[in-house]
DNA sequence: TCTGGGGTCCTAGGACCC
DNA sequence: TCTGGGGTCCTAGGACCC
């Protein structure tokens, strides 16, 4: 029999701030998304107020005026910082995790079954607590489904209160899914709920006594085995190596509607850059592009979407080909007349760079572009991202990102590590 | 004026092959 | 008038996740 626990932290981006920043407690707080457009994260309070996750700011700014409510711009570099000190506590505790998203990891407590695994949970929590200052609740269960099922009802506080919530009494999972809508199950999304509802199907407890053949007509095999797990028979288990990475895009909404050419080039040749750098700092190289610029769906603006691909052979990590494939596809799929709202490129065929097929074609002088690849990437993380950059990309204007109030990236910066008087 | 970004998995259908 | 069957591979699109 299999124990999963899933740690998962409260409102996590909202947390991180609230640690370098207490004033920032018991008040409404919001973390908003890219170019300051949805909110990707809401304290409590600001949850308690009727905000929804992806509600879009400019439709509630009464509200966060009427109600103070303090809005940020998000800080990926603090979030991904806080984001591994967590994992660094839980690997005290056993070396079995999967790191399943920036706020998220299950833990094996397989073999643990003799301990007070509630109390094992609420000491992983102080543990986190103490050495990061994020809370966290911890969901406990057979399968990864119910682990998560048991984090949810954990953070409602439905069952004890403690955030510290065990799913594998059969009585309490009862109990449970009877009064939880079917909505909440770990990949159950909008649509496969709509579905559900219509033949009846409202809460776990409906979903979980459902036909599996009839489960798997209508939301394929993916609905059988949430199914399986919802009974206790675990159909996953936990990826505990790193499986390599099967693409990476880099896209972002403009902060004003492009409109030139060169400006829409300006901005994907940027995009390419970092994309680029985040194949090398993988080590790894692409052998496909995909670029795509489209006009804003809610503006009313004249709709058109236009993408492009490419095979990149051989595959490359080299920034300057990669733009190379992108100003021709864009040759390709640009459109004069429109006002774009957002671009972006997407690499696949990832492959580590040691393992790419090398060509007998291939006349590039690759040591050359190892080596300058490697001085702008030293560069560019010593001083900034962005400090060395194509010429191509410097024609930032109105699409760069909106970005109003972000802190500072207290924890990876020198200039950004706060002061303590005492 | 202002509506995110980056992933994975599954399926259907077309192309191709013998 | 007749028009196979079975396999693989690839891609686009849908659904979901955080």
């Amino acid at each position: 029999m299999t124990v999963f626990a899933l740690v998962d932290a409260n409102n996590f981006y909202v947390s991180c701030e609230r640690v370098f920043n207490p004033r920032l407690e018991g008040v409404p707080v919001g973390v908003l998304s890219n170019n300051d457009g949805c909110f990707v994260a809401r304290s409590n309070e600001l949850k308690a107020l009727g905000v929804k996750m992806g509600e879009p700011l400019f439709k509630v700014r009464d509200l966060i005026r009427r109600h103070n409510v303090r809005v940020l711009s998000s800080n990926y570099a603090l979030y991904g910082d806080m984001s591994a000190r967590i994992v660094d506590c839980l690997s005290c505790f056993t070396p079995d995790i999967e790191i399943y998203s920036i706020d998220e990891s299950f833990l094996d407590l397989t073999g643990m079954e003799h301990r007070d695994l509630i109390e094992y949970g609420q000491g992983i929590r102080a543990t986190v607590k103490r050495w990061t200052g994020i809370p966290t609740c911890v969901g406990i269960g057979p399968t990864k489904t119910l682990a998560k099922l048991a984090n949810f009802a954990a953070k409602k506080a439905l069952i004890d209160g403690t955030s510290v919530c065990d799913l594998r009494d059969q009585e309490v999972r009862d109990k449970l899914m009877t009064r939880t809508p079917v909505d909440e199950v770990w990949g159950i999304g909008r649509r496969s709920a709509a579905k559900l509802t219509a033949l009846g199907v409202h809460s776990v407890a409906d979903l979980r006594d459902m036909d599996t053949k009839r489960a798997r007509s209508l939301l394929t095999v993916t609905g059988e085995r949430i199914i399986h797990e919802l009974r206790g028979m675990a159909c996953m288990s936990l990826d505990l190596l790193e499986e390599p990475q099967k693409g990476l895009a880099v896209t972002r909404s403009f902060g004003q509607p492009v409109i030139g050419k060169d400006e829409l080039l300006s901005a994907l040749v940027t995009y390419v850059t970092r994309a680029g750098e985040k194949l090398r700092r993988g080590g790894l190289v692409a052998g496909h592009m995909q670029v795509f610029a489209r006009t804003s769906p809610f503006r009313g603006d004249p709709p058109y979407s236009g993408s492009g691909q490419a095979s990149v052979s051989p595959a490359t990590d080299d920034t300057f080909e990669l733009i190379g494939h992108a100003t021709r596809i864009l040759d390709r799929i640009w459109k004069p007349g429109f006002r774009y709202a957002k671009a972006g490129v997407i690499l696949t065929d990832l492959t580590p760079r040691g393992q790419a097929q090398p060509s007998l074609l291939d006349r590039r002088d690759t040591d050359r572009s190892k080596r300058l690849m490697a001085a702008m990437d030293a560069v560019n993380s010593g001083m900034g991202r962005g400090t060395i950059r194509p010429g191509m990309a410097s024609a930032t204007k109105g699409w760069g990102m909106r970005q109003e109030s972000r802190t500072p990236a207290y924890t990876t910066q020198f200039a950004d590590v706060p002061v303590v008087r005492a």
